[in-house]
DNA sequence: TATGAATGAGACTTCATTCAT
DNA sequence: AATGAATGAAGTCTCATTCAT
């Protein structure tokens, strides 16, 4: 910390060099999109010359990919796993939601640059829409299970609707806060979605109990 | 010269070329996005030259705010107003619903589009992105009425949640068809959120009638 | 003046429009230059459509040499011819170089345009340069014509120099002022100018003279 | 790879391209004008293509004010400044002016190019402009002093007029040679237009020693 | 007498990318 | 590991001009 700090940093740092070429990216593309992220502007950022983003990227296409994944990797780690004990089937849900929520709050990057990209339709599809799309697959299939779990009564198709239901809603939510700006809840309105879910849910269990 | 009308063509006819251009950017600015509609992508398609585009609009921004503006009046001519009879609450809001999705399969440029240019932030916004803001309040305020006819026990602030809620869901259920394709039964999807949206708000006008 | 006074103006009179193009154009020209003055750019001042403005003229470079000769003729009649008679040579002088000072004042469109054409030099010359020039000639003879007249005892070749040196300075001067603005005093720049021009005339003719 | 300097050429030499780019710009520019300056035409005279120069200059406006300052200086580096000692105050004032005709013959982009900026009135004034007006208060300083040195018993504001129309005069003089053609001789009008303000200064010190 | 519409050429500028060092 | 310099393609928009009405 006291050693030789000028001639640290500055001189061949990759590891760094990439961190900075990628948070100036997610600024941006965050903000823009793909067509408007520009790799002049990327560079202005980050203060490195297009050139060398060249050298840790193969070429846009690769850098907002990369950018994707590393803010799927960011929001993970923002979403805490919840307690799988707790109380009610309800309150463990609303409880979900509400972390899900302020997750997204926190690490907006990944929801937010990968609805623009999924919105898009290019002649040759970005990678980047690819990783988006996989990855939020991850997430359906998680919601799903832990809807099963809570209701083992629904249906295979039950369950796959709720689900669609559920993270098609709460990018809607999620695009609305984004959109109308910080007065809106985001996060009591994550639980009120899950409750209705909930509701739906048990119900459904209810009948197909019977 | 007196002949069939098909023999007319070619040379100075400004509200077909106008209509010619429209057409042309909303099938391109709803693919690609503001960034990703170019002039010259839109000249080709219409066969008009670069030029002429721009005796018809100020510049691109007009152009896409045109195009918004266009294709809001297009949707709403698809939207089918409901017979105010009808059966139930439940049965007269599902029937909404279903109408709405039907609409947006019919003509899902506006919302398409709109929730690009609302989800990109531009150093300065595109006039487009007024437009349908302002334009969406539109329906968001006849939503809130509908509700409130509905359900007239329920608080100004408890309405505008719903409201929020069933406009944001129906947004991200439209996203969701169209990233994962026709399999999607929009329909459907839109009934089960009505379903949800009613059940809830009686349930909230119940305890509040208490 | 009270009679028809709503049908009479707009539909179809020549000689208006051609003067509203004038002015126009001669605003914009005297400002930008021959290539800063665009035909959108004068529809836009003028309030009528280009293509009205080459019903009037052939082109761009036709009516800029229209302006050049109106401009050279609004600013002949300010300057008041000198009274012949008057006081002494040098009285006489320093009054109508007053007078063109002023003259420039009231009306400088003219030179202003023609020096901007005259600096340039393009691939082909446009007309209004030469009709410039030409007309700049007829003030030089002019003026050549009074030295001789006050001094007749100077030789021809003194005179051309003297001419020379006396219409370069006024040009000078006048492009003094163009730039400085309104601070700088050209009548007393131009009397100055007069006299000495003046004390060289007679001290030339005095030594040649003897 | 040792050989003869000639061998050494192509592949990135920043230098030597914007020199290259400067050599082509001033030629154009001081032809053409500002708006009669298209980067099109610069990259066809330098052989380096237009994206090239807008990798060493900013934009338009950067380019040619970088051409004013450059043109400055070589111009500056053209005048030879008098010896101080030499004869009279007429033949040393006399000597100076020549000089200065003669490095404007030799270097006549500067002044030429800077009128033409200075005469233009664009909306946007640009940048080259000012560069060119607050460099050629340095010459009127500069021009102010010389005046005094020689002329101690002038008041500030009889320098002060003298050197404005020493500078004006100089102007109009250049002009004139411009228009004219070669066929002007500039030194002589220079040494003519010497004399003249030298015998001015005299005759007003004279009378105010009085 | 006037004009709405059209048009090809060309304006300035930015793009993503490469290459030699 | 990095970068200064270069480059062709493409971006938005304006140009002077024409033509049918």
């Amino acid at each position: 910390m006291t050693g030789p700090q000028t001639t640290r940093r500055k001189r061949a740092n990759g590891v760094e060099s990439r961190q900075r070429i990628l948070d100036a990216t997610v600024e941006i593309a965050g903000e823009r999109g793909y067509d408007g992220t520009s790799i002049a502007a990327v560079s202005a950022k980050c203060g490195l010359p297009a050139s060398s983003i060249y050298w840790h990227f193969k070429d846009k296409d690769d850098l907002i990919a990369a950018v994707i994944e590393r803010s799927f990797e960011t929001w993970l780690k923002a979403v805490e796993l919840p307690g799988d004990d707790a109380g009610t089937p309800l309150e463990r849900v609303v409880l979900m939601a509400g972390n899900v929520a302020r997750s997204l709050l926190a690490a907006p990057d990944f929801l937010r640059l990968g609805l623009m990209l999924a919105l898009e339709r290019r002649p040759t599809e970005p990678r980047g829409r690819a990783v988006f799309l996989q990855v939020r697959d991850i997430s359906h299939r998680r919601i799903a299970g832990i809807i099963t779990d809570l209701f083992p009564s629904l249906t295979e198709d039950e369950v796959q609707t709720l689900t669609t239901y559920a993270v098609a809603g709460a990018d809607g939510l999620f695009v609305h806060r984004e959109v109308q700006g910080e007065s809106v809840d985001l996060v009591a309105l994550f639980e009120l979605h899950a409750r209705l879910i909930h509701d739906a849910a048990a119900r459904t269990a209810a009948r197909a109990g019977r």
